[in-house]
DNA sequence: ATATTATTCGAACAATCGTTCGATAATATA
DNA sequence: TATATTATCGAACGATTGTTCGAATAATAT
């Protein structure tokens, strides 16, 4: 009953989101049943309708925790660093870093946009705008300070997601470089590209340990 | 009853196609049923498995139909060009070229990539593995050429297709830049960003008339 | 005009789906 | 122990799905 304990009900719920949300990246959404989800988490079929109200919300259960998490992060690591630059490098490496630590869920997330209407879908989509938002306000910011010219600041942007959230279809974290490198690439290709080749202090461009970037382990992984 | 002209049938296959990619483009694979697109088509639910065996063999004729187009023009364009960045800005024009001009098959051909399985996915796929393992040797060969280092190539070679392929989420040719714009951002984006500001030679960056690139208008769209 | 082929369709099938509901079990509260 | 609350379940419902099949129609050739 401590705070940091939580309850048996909220416990399950993770659970059941956890496990759903590997079958939604496994199969798709809409190839997953109910019933699947009572066989993968040995429950009943009706059981599972205690957490949640409908198929929907569950997929938008799992959306909504998995991008207040990302935002959460994301927010919490900005704080206090200014230069635009650094706060790119930094967005990139948690948006990375929760991705490869939480690839069913962000998969999910971007694979099944679409699957969720009306209401749901809307919430989930407005803290992705603010999201987007932050991304292209930073670039023009420093599309401006680099006298970047002629690059589109919404291509830039969508490129810059592109890049990022495609990688699960790809990605293997076991064959394929890690985390750390990941991020260090993609940083590379898309900033030296964005600002063309001019020059960046090495001191900005570099990769910082990753010692003040909590490895984010979100609360369904316990 | 000349070369030209496809035959009746011919003709009706592909509006059936095209049809269906874009309700397949709109709501997803799995949320259309075939009723819909009978709807769509004027035709009946049964009249429809005259132009197909099955739902996923429809998925299929479109993605291959697709595909292979985007595989043809592209060798056909790259043909006798032997300068790999040259090669490559020609591949990347053909893609994006093709993917806003078609955006419902494209979208459908990245989206619904696991819609399909069994021998289907296994035909579609071995294209696509000719396609990232072109673009992948193509990144090679410009990496050793100018001496990229600490750049890995998949990372590399899939970042690409995450900005290209990631369009069909954002992309508005109503608002957004047009292709030859939208061609040459990316391009300028990724090369740039892959060569770490190193010095190319401008005639091989810059955006070339694209009067040597046709249009590419599929079939499917007459 | 007749025979042949190509195309379309209505009606029905079995299977699967998400969801509901009343009953039951488990746990906490008194 | 008696009671209230929380959690789970089996069984069934109506709706929708992809697909089939034999007949009907249209188009074409003889």
């Amino acid at each position: 009953m401590t705070v940091e304990t939580a309850s048996k009900y909220d416990q399950k719920l993770v659970y059941v989101l956890k496990t759903s949300a590997a079958i939604f990246a496994e199969k798709g959404y809409h190839s997953t049943s109910i019933r699947d989800i009572a066989r993968a988490t040995n429950m009943s079929l009706s059981g599972l309708y205690y957490y949640f109200g409908s198929k929907e919300e569950l997929l938008f259960l799992i959306q909504d925790y998995c991008f207040s998490t990302v935002l959460g992060d994301c927010r919490r690591l900005l704080a206090g660093v200014d230069d635009p630059v650094r706060r790119l490098k930094l967005l990139i490496e948690n948006h990375l870093n929760y991705f490869v630590n939480n690839m069913n869920e962000m998969k999910v997330l971007s694979h099944e946009a679409n699957s969720i209407k009306g209401d749901l879908f809307k919430k989930v989509n407005s803290k992705k705008r603010q999201y987007v938002d932050l991304v292209m306000e930073l670039l023009d910011e420093i599309a401006r300070a680099h006298n970047v010219e002629s690059i589109d600041l919404r291509v830039a942007t969508f490129s810059l997601f592109g890049m990022m959230n495609w990688i699960y279809n790809w990605y293997n974290p076991r064959k394929d470089v890690d985390v750390a490198g990941l991020s260090q690439n993609i940083t590379r290709i898309f900033l030296t590209g964005l600002l063309g080749g001019k020059a960046v202090k090495p001191d900005k461009l570099e990769t910082g340990r990753e010692s003040h970037l909590d490895r984010t382990v979100s609360v369904w992984q316990q």
